[in-house]
DNA sequence: CTTGACCCTGACATTAATGGCAGGGTGTAT
DNA sequence: ATACACCCTGCCATTAATGTCAGGGTCAAG
């Protein structure tokens, strides 16, 4: 299979292919012309590699056990554990973060409203408040 | 008050600073050996740009409103309402997709959990599934 | 032989705010 | 004058995966 077959197999762009390439997530064979030659067994690997990255994982990452989890159930790798641990751990943060923010500014959209139609007992000043 | 001093009042490095002006933010006098000299509002000013940076507005939605909420009330500048709604939707379209990440990491890392004991009548087979 | 659909490599762009360096001027105190 | 603390501009780097060129082979069908 040539790549703009595993291309449209797989919905990852040519660009894409040779990047995973280029991270060691995927090896070709070479034909004599030089174009790239995927094993049947590609599409699957093409496929793990973006579901990983949807979860927010690096190449590298994922480098570290993607032979491992092609050859047998991810929950055997232990590899996978940290890895998921340590991602779990940003997106929490992430998400706490954001959430603080969020807060803030339905806050503030809030004022806007009281403010527009009369001021309901509410401090006139500028309440620009931190909440850290 | 030079960079430095305003930079030490406000926490803003001098690169930031800089660049705060580069974006029209900020728009000190020059003395006549080039030093910005900046006026002692300036130090609000900053303080005020750092704060809605740091709910996430870039500096070209801050340059939109910034002169307005200097002088008044952020509640009585319109400009700033929209900003804030579009923002709010993309934070919660963030959080969301982080969620969505962090229950499937979750999902998986206890699957771990069971794996590594006994299977507890759980398929032993590599689920991965999506949840989109 | 030409057309058209493939394939190749290499390189630059993207995003936004910030860090950091090089090379150089200014100003003050010793 | 020399040292030292400032200031200036301009430039490159950062991050990670992807898009998108340019410039060039390969190969089958007509």
């Amino acid at each position: 299979m040539k790549i703009g077959e595993l291309s449209r197999r797989t919905g990852a762009s040519i660009r894409s292919l040779r990047y995973y390439e280029a991270q060691g997530l995927i090896a070709p064979l070479r034909e004599s012309n030089g174009y790239r030659e995927y094993s049947p067994l590609a599409e699957e690997q093409v496929r793990t590699i973006r579901f990983y990255l949807q979860l927010g994982l690096t190449t590298e990452q994922i480098a570290g056990f993607l032979n491992c989890v092609l050859s047998r159930p991810e929950t055997f790798c232990t590899e996978v554990l940290p890895v998921y641990e340590s991602k779990l751990a940003d997106i929490e943060a992430q998400i706490a973060q954001l959430t603080r923010i969020r807060d803030n500014l339905t806050d503030r959209i809030a004022s806007f409203r009281g403010e527009s139609q009369q001021g309901e007992g509410e401090s006139m000043r500028d309440e620009r408040s931190e909440r850290r």
